[in-house]
DNA sequence: TTGAAAGCGCTAACAG
DNA sequence: CTGTTAGCGCTTTCAA
């Protein structure tokens, strides 16, 4: 059993009282006893229990967070960003993986509200629509921001890229390269962010007066083998086969490389790519992919900002807060004109 | 202030002990008495209040974790097959990332054990030597166990891959294909199993009688920019240039690999290249890179079963557990031999 | 400047 | 079967 507050006042032969006032600093405690304390603090290595000082204070200075899948190199950004803004705050962060399941991110929704964290962090799995009353029974008095994905129903603060506009941007790009045949493949539509960045690539058509053909419009998943036989499907099609095919996010995207490549094709050579997300140390794929990349450290740290906020205004009305982040496209080899291959190496271009 | 299980005994009208005996799922409950109760933890949405739980129980069911960087693709695998073994277990796992940082390394312990976690699976963050005093106020009670990097001066259970067998099964791979220069670049040699890997490649070029050539070690460290620079010197010198190198962790690894695409040169082509670990999504480089993996998921969870284990046998005594559990080499394009560039494609190879 | 004491929400005897 | 009660270790009045 570690040492107790009681066994270190009687050893330091001081109140209980004076020992809290010592640890919590608080002005009026005689240098005497102070140092009486200190010392035998570091004789018993005591280390306060900060189980029972949040039953008292009913403050645990404590942030969840839940996501999806901590292996996707996305997200562990997002916790270090996220981390750091709540440490520097005085926060710790308690990260839960739901592993994508949506039954256990309303368990693990749950386990935060049990352990009386005082705001969460949520990067939804799965694209569920919550009715109000079930809105309310998550969230349940504790401050909620979103991130990444939107849930729908769920009217909450969040942060996330526009990622309309970053996949326009993305489209815009390869429509300059010279590419009028663009293929994209999507992830789960039930996502509101695949939603919007689909929108994105038809508004990019749409303004070059290119035609929205839906046998380019792969509807995938989060399963690798299910959007590599989509893919391979796809690029077998000898009529219409597209010059380029858009990935809107890093687990398409990481299927459609790895289709190309397990077909003997090569980009750009034979196929152009631009993906949302990075494939993880892109830079060292030979040749090199083209890919919207979003500010992953930055949306962690953001959202905590938010919450805290959130969290510091109490129970004081406030209109709900929405923060849109710039992506940016770092055009590398892959995304070269049909052609021509001209590599445009290391440029970057920003919302 | 969420609802308390008094207030839910007043509404189910019962008193607070029936309603701790209906959620602990006691026996000697009336189903009346048990209806009424379920009934009022809907109506008021009631969460117990895990704090004052643990306060009481003295139980946490809370496993610590802390890991030096949560951005190496490595240790979130760690962390998932860790979670997981928690999970079934019934317990909770809470994971701290020291960003590679020894201080706030030991303020996470301290943390750690404010928060009363029942053990701690430590990933060090640097090769600190401990004291027997360190070691014992770091440990003060609490059962830890050490992964991947065993630090050194703490007699505790561990579970990590053999890292000398490892490295001599893929440097004796490198000598079948026909190198005899090989190079290898290392990490911090602070690290135990750093020295390990080295010990290992010193051991197979003993076996074939090949020469240990300092010249051919070169000494890293995790920052990739230093070990690039390390990498083109080493490259550039046009005497005694290795036509393999062998890179001793995955950070290492691609500070190799991007200084020899930045140098124009290409694997195996012009020299051959295996990394221990994996470069993430490994199989997606072109060519594919020979490398070491280790059962990182597994490693996770072995360290957690081990770990329960010690703490279900409280003050019992019982010798420290050293798990090493297999690693296995991954052959790829990238360690053909010297001349005749042989592709070995997907063959493994187990310790 | 200090000590005594109440009580946070819960569990675990124990008595009825 | 159910209610009452005594703390778990801490903070925070309140008196002294």
């Amino acid at each position: 059993m570690p040492p107790t507050q009681k066994e270190l006042a009687k050893l330091a032969g001081v109140s209980s009282g004076t020992v809290s006032n010592v640890i919590s600093g608080a002005t009026g405690v005689s240098e005497r006893s102070r140092r009486k304390v200190l010392d035998a603090i570091k004789a018993l290595n005591y280390q306060p229990n900060l189980i029972a000082r949040s039953l008292r204070t009913n403050r645990t200075f404590t942030l969840g967070m839940v996501i999806p899948d901590i292996t996707v190199p996305f997200f562990p950004k997002i916790i270090r960003g996220a981390e750091s803004a709540a440490r520097q705050a005085g926060y710790y962060l308690s990260v839960l993986d739901s592993e994508s399941n949506e039954e256990r991110e309303a368990a693990m929704m749950g386990l935060l509200r049990s352990q009386r964290v005082e705001g969460v962090l949520l990067v939804t799995a799965g694209g569920r629509k919550w009715s109000a009353e079930e809105a309310a029974a998550l969230i349940a008095g504790v401050p909620i921001i979103c991130l990444d994905r939107l849930p729908k129903g769920l009217e909450v603060d969040s942060v996330c890229v526009d990622d309309c506009r970053a996949a326009e941007m993305a489209i815009s790009h390869l429509i300059e390269m010279g590419h009028t045949q663009i293929a994209i493949i999507t992830g789960p539509l039930t996502l509101q962010n695949e939603q919007e960045r689909l929108r994105g690539y038809r508004q990019a058509l749409q303004k070059s007066g290119l035609p929205i053909q839906s046998s380019l419009h792969w509807r995938g998943s989060f399963e690798q083998e299910e959007v590599s036989r989509l893919c391979q499907k796809g690029l077998l099609s000898s009529v219409g086969r597209p010059t380029a095919v858009f990935a809107t996010n890093g687990v398409t995207g990481l299927a459609a490389i790895r289709s190309i490549y397990a077909m003997g094709l090569s980009t750009p050579k034979d196929i152009a790519c631009v993906t949302f997300d990075e494939l993880t140390s892109e830079d060292f794929f030979r040749p090199g992919i083209t890919s919207v990349v979003q500010p992953a450290y930055e949306i962690g740290s953001r959202a905590v900002e938010v919450l805290l906020n959130r969290i510091a205004m109490g129970t004081t009305y406030k209109a709900v807060e929405k923060v849109r982040l710039p992506a940016t496209l770092i055009v590398r080899e892959s995304s070269a004109t049909p052609l021509a291959q001209t590599a445009t190496k290391g440029k970057s271009r920003s919302q």
